[in-house]
RNA sequence: GGGCGAUUAGCUCAGUUGGUUAGAGCAUCUGCCUUACAAGCAGAGGGUCGGGAGUUCGAGUCUCUCAUCGCCCACCA
């Protein structure tokens, strides 16, 4: 029997172990269709957030589901060593030992990465198991071990030799503390208040300048030209003659550049081929030097002269000072402009010439356009609407630079021999070979995730039966990280999509609407809430009150009525077992069913039909409503209400049958209390989750009894609500006129009783409806509320409400193009409104 | 500049292909310790669905337009 209390401590406690003791999770029956999903691995940086347990949940309840409707459901679990930000904590790790990161080698710092992986490997797992993922542990991956190191391997060597990898010298985005280059998805614009300084740029043997506007005034050492428009009127009898670069007072040359906006600023523009990416192509079409006048931590190097050592802010400052000296500055005027910042450090970006390695992305990008235009073969984004940011980017993306100065794995397997390039999986033979410092990207080895996991590049059983994913589950917020990039990996070296479809949702808020963030400090650790509230609730709030690609304000006070949701069920599961402890078998005949358990089955077959369509559309808010009313509202606040007087075996059969179905489609969102429940039932398997999803059957759907019962409900309430408004109490004596049929169903639940109490200065109150007449014979008191103002207000209701459906039903329009049920609905409400008129009107006589 | 989303009850949000009187949770008011549940039961109040126009027999839903808020992408010398 259950507790009396709902305890989701107790509950929670040990049920994931004996699911994994069982091997339920694990996947490999081949009688079934498979159905695979791999989890977006997380970082081994630290603690899953509430954004994790949204994801995770929403992955859980599909692979649930899926068991249930009989799926060999494989769901990888894995983790990320995610690069720049494991690299920084492994390194805070050792400062605080003591120890100078950057002075280990290379062999003993990765020695404690692993160290760092095991032991955060474990934290996460631990957290996992108190989700309740079902996740197959035995199919476990890590971006760094051994197989996906391969992977990341064979992509790099394949894309190098078929020209899709380069290495090259370009502008690439300087993250000067991490010290490392970034892709363009890492930098985050942000506005900045900073300043456009005009400076003189003196003309050669003449008094005269140019006025170059700048905001980064630092890297003019660096300037090799400056540039005008061509068809500008003003300057272009200037082209080919030279200025004089102020401070260095060297001679650089006036080009002609359709870079230069005649509209912007002053209409000159300086060209720093080794600073910018747009002075870089200038330069490239002017066969211009490139000058590099700042090192790597963002500090001014040599080229910068008397500032060489300063702090990039720092000379920009000095800078300014001499120039006003010099009396070579015009104006500094202040503006706002969207600066570059390093999503992980969030220092400004220094946009830096330097020799990376590339993917060439085009030829890549082409490939996904193409494919998505293919029906049959495209990643089909939930909703749809994010298929066009995946579009987007295949549109205007450029080449991704893919090699970072860090530490760490996925060391990129190029060799170098003085002028000599190696790329290959080994290490070339013969001395001298040097391999290249730099690792790769993480996001180059995520972006093999769904196949690699699966044992790529080896055609292994596994990815020959899972590949490609069913689905995806992920934040709008990864779509450029990574939802693109498996996209042209998968297409490119599988030649299929990576998975058939991708829900996408949201980002998860506090209940001010903010993002959730250290700075802020109003992060909410899941952990905590799986405490307070237990798994089940905060999985049933996570994933049952938020809708697809929306964005979830976390509100604790909504997690508490989910908990009170759970125990409703808890309670509910408990009067059902309380009343099945003799019972053997479910039995029951179509000829032995009340109207009552006629109409329950019904609802709950038409339950099971709406449960399963919409959780086969991810529309798990839907579900949840489903489900929510029909537990509470049918099932508790009805049909256990009439099975009360009603105990027979045929009744017990029912409510052990709609109990378990309840469980059953409950379970992929609270995992836990229904193993609970279901494991007490007295006919069951041994869990909840070798059982089967509920089939809607059309056998059970009793339309005209449900009507019945609905209309019986209705007349309940009415009752109840005539009682309240004429403060009618338990004392009076109530009198049912009804068909012998609904008799005792009215008697128990308004609690009729057969004896007639003695009441002095009675009077007598009717409430009268096409079904039912009801006579209270209550003590009369002078305060009693007017009757007559009531019904007259009901009166008037109805008569405005007839006259538009009389009007209605007679547009000839309306009955000819409107569906058949729909003008017949109305047909029957309006008999159904002129009766209880004439009831009304007899009553105000 | 391009794109996307939001605007519905006091609050937070649903509302799938247009179709009964627009829903839920929380909050509010009234009455109940009725033997599964007071973390509950019963009843009630509360919205001209951001504004305007259009299509339609019928619009929260489709089209156009305006407004406000938010996000993404691009550019900004």
């Amino acid at each position: 029997m259950l507790d009396k209390k709902y305890n989701h401590k107790i509950v929670e406690e040990n049920k994931y172990d004996f699911w994994l003791d069982k091997k339920y999770f694990e996947s490999g029956d081949l009688s079934k269709e498979a159905f695979c999903i791999v989890i977006p691995p997380p970082n081994i940086t630290g603690k899953l957030h509430l954004g994790h347990a949204w994801d995770t949940a929403l992955q859980d309840i599909i692979i649930r589901y899926k068991k249930l409707c009989g799926y060999d459901v494989l769901w990888v679990p894995g983790m990320d060593h995610a690069g720049i930000a494991t690299q920084a904590k492994i390194d805070k790790k050792l400062k605080d030992m003591g120890k100078n990161p950057r002075q280990m080698k290379r062999e003993e710092w990765l020695k404690h990465a692993w160290d760092w992986k095991e032991e955060y490997s474990s934290n996460i797992r631990s957290q996992w198991a108190k989700l309740g993922l079902a996740l197959d542990y035995t199919k476990e991956r890590f971006t760094m071990d051994e197989g996906l190191s391969n992977a990341v391997k064979e992509v790099f060597v394949r894309l190098y030799n078929e020209g899709l990898i380069y290495r090259g010298e370009r502008i690439i985005n300087w993250d000067p503390e991490a010290l490392t280059a970034l892709s363009n998805e890492e930098v985050i614009y942000k506005e900045v208040k900073g300043a456009f300084y005009h400076i003189k740029y003196m003309i050669e043997d003449s008094s005269d300048y140019l006025e170059v506007a700048t905001t980064r005034p630092e890297t003019l050492f660096g300037d090799t030209a400056v540039a005008v428009n061509p068809n500008d009127e003003r300057y272009k009898h200037l082209i080919g003659k030279n200025v004089i670069l102020p401070i260095l007072d060297k001679k650089i040359p006036v080009i002609g550049d359709e870079h230069a906006d005649m509209e912007f600023g002053t209409g000159i523009v300086k060209i720093t081929p080794a600073h910018d990416p747009n002075d870089f192509e200038v330069g490239n079409r002017h066969n211009l030097e490139r000058i590099v006048v700042i090192n790597p931590n963002g500090t001014m190097n040599k080229n910068a002269g008397k500032y060489e050592g300063l702090d990039r802010f720092e000379c920009r400052k000095e800078l300014i000072k001499d120039l006003e000296v010099k009396n070579l500055l015009i104006e500094v005027e202040d503006i706002t402009h969207n600066v570059g910042h390093s999503e992980r450090t969030g220092v400004m970006i220094e946009p830096y010439l330097s020799k990376q390695w590339f993917v060439k992305m085009r030829p890549l990008a082409d490939r996904v356009l193409e494919n998505q235009k293919d029906k049959e073969s495209k990643v089909n984004f939930v909703p749809a609407r994010f298929e066009k940011i995946m579009n987007h980017w295949m549109e205007i993306t450029y080449d991704w630079c893919i090699s970072r100065q860090l530490w760490g794995v996925h060391r990129i397997p190029a060799w170098y021999r003085e002028d000599e390039v190696y790329v290959g999986r080994e290490e070339p033979k013969g001395d001298g070979w040097v391999q290249d410092e730099d690792v790769l990207d993480t996001w180059f080895s995520s972006a093999l995730w769904p196949f690699s996991t699966l044992g790529w590049p080896e055609n292994t059983k596994l990815l020959q039966r899972y590949y490609p994913n069913n689905v995806l589950v992920t934040g709008y917020d990864i779509i450029p990280f990574w939802v693109n990039r498996m996209t042209f990996q998968g297409l490119h070296f599988t030649g299929k999509r990576p998975f058939k479809e991708c829900l996408i949702h949201g980002l998860i808020r506090d209940k001010e609407g903010r993002k959730f963030s250290k700075s802020l400090g109003n992060g909410i650790d899941p952990m905590d809430m799986i405490e307070l509230y237990g798994s089940d609730a905060l999985r049933y709030y996570l994933t049952t009150n938020s809708s697809r690609g929306m964005d979830f304000r976390f509100d604790e006070d909504k997690m508490k009525s989910t908990w009170n949701f759970i125990n409703k069920l808890w309670n509910a599961s408990r009067f059902v077992l309380l009343n099945l402890e003799d019972f053997k078998e479910e039995n029951f005949t179509l000829e032995n069913l009340s109207l009552e358990d006629k109409w329950i089955l019904t609802k709950l077959n038409k339950t099971i039909k709406n449960v399963r369509k919409n959780m086969d559309k991810y529309m798990f808010n839907e579900v949840g409503s489903e489900l929510y009313s029909f537990i509470w509202d049918n099932f508790c606040d009805s049909y256990i209400e009439f099975s009360k007087f009603n105990l027979n075996n045929t009744t017990k059969s029912v409510l052990h049958l709609v109990l378990k179905s309840i469980l059953q489609m409950l379970h992929p969102f609270i995992p836990f209390v229904t193993e609970e429940i279901y494991q007490k039932l007295p006919i069951n398997k041994e869990s909840i989750m070798i059982s089967s999803y509920p089939i809607y059957n059309k056998k059970y759907i009793f339309d005209e009894e449900a009507k019945e019962i609905e209309c019986i409900i209705n007349e309940i309430t009415n009752i109840r609500n005539f009682k309240v408004s004429n403060k009618i109490t338990k004392d009076s004596n109530t009198i049912i006129e009804v068909d012998k049929k609904y008799e005792s169903i009215f008697k128990n639940i308004l609690k009729v009783s057969d004896e007639i109490k003695k009441i002095n200065n009675s009077k007598k109150l009717e409430y009268n409806s096409p079904i039912i007449k009801v006579t209270f014979e209550i003590e009369n008191k002078e305060d009693d509320v007017n009757i007559k103002e009531k019904l007259l207000e009901e009166k008037n209701k109805l008569i405005v409400s007839i006259e538009k459906r009389k009007k209605l039903l007679s547009n000839e329009n309306y009955i000819n193009k409107a569906p058949k049920n729909i003008v017949d609905l109305d047909r029957e409400k309006l008999k159904e409104e002129e009766e209880r008129l004439k009831i009304i009107e007899k009553e105000l006589k």
